[in-house]
DNA sequence: TTGTATGCAAATTATTTGCACTCTC
DNA sequence: GAGAGTGCAAATAATTTGCATACAA
């Protein structure tokens, strides 16, 4: 029988790190979780595990491995699982966020590299979406 | 005749500011760089006239007003003119960055709104593409 | 066993806040 | 003149670094 923890421990290898306690309770999170999070609100997650000083540095690992990416919704630096193909729609005022989905990215990633010679590969992507809300667009 | 300075202060009259000097420098900046730049970037920039206390609050503003746009390339937050429409393509290894363009945004636009029935309008749009560039492809 | 990865403490850097003063409108 | 906007000083929060120990392979 197969655990999950067992199909982390192998996306970890695959990805060419060792399965470790904190590595996989921070995978695991972001994986659970459909939405952009904090260093602060993931080290709270796995704190009784992990320190939040692991948590920066297991953080920058998985996004230079391309394994999270990284974004900026306008509260500081978030992150999320790559696989999660959604986007956001964020208000500019009271920054509320609502998700979106969008099917061109195949088409964009192919044009993306056409684009530039110095490239050889698109992994995942992050789309954001600026604009109003209706309650903001009504008060202005 | 009408100035470069007339011209911005327009803008941020238009945007409902006051034309200050810290404002219009920061405006200037921002629109004569093709590229996102830091608050210590920025700050730099224009220190002979400005605080860089004033940067962030000035920034903070802007982008409350959709005047510019805010994101995480993987060095921690940067800004940008909103009307700059270009995207960036991020090797997720050694950081490097290049441009492409995109003329999609129109469409998924208009189709984000239809899917969200919280939000009135989408001003402005910020995308990154993240892979690996060829060096970082061939060491892997 | 053998490095890689972690935790803890401490340093550094980024960001926010309070308040008196200044300048735009 | 009135109120928004700024600079400076100081507080707080975020991130990084060093090093001794622990753990996966």
């Amino acid at each position: 029988m197969v655990s999950g923890r067992d199909i982390l421990s192998a996306e970890l290898h695959r990805a060419g790190f060792r399965a470790t306690l904190p590595r996989l309770m921070v995978l695991a999170f972001l994986k659970n979780t459909q939405y952009p999070l904090s260093i602060l609100h993931i080290a709270k997650a796995v704190r009784k595990n992990v320190d939040q000083v692991t948590v920066y540095r297991v953080v920058e690992a998985f996004s230079k491995a391309g394994l999270i990416r990284q974004s900026d919704l306008g509260e500081g630096r978030v992150y999320e699982y790559a696989v999660h193909e959604h986007h956001h729609l964020i208000c500019t005022q009271c920054r509320k966020v609502a998700d979106i989905g969008c099917s061109d990215f195949p088409r964009i990633a192919r044009n993306a590299l056409k684009q530039t010679r110095g490239f050889a590969e698109v992994k995942s992507h992050s789309l954001e979406l600026f604009g109003l809300c209706r309650p903001c667009a009504a008060k202005a």
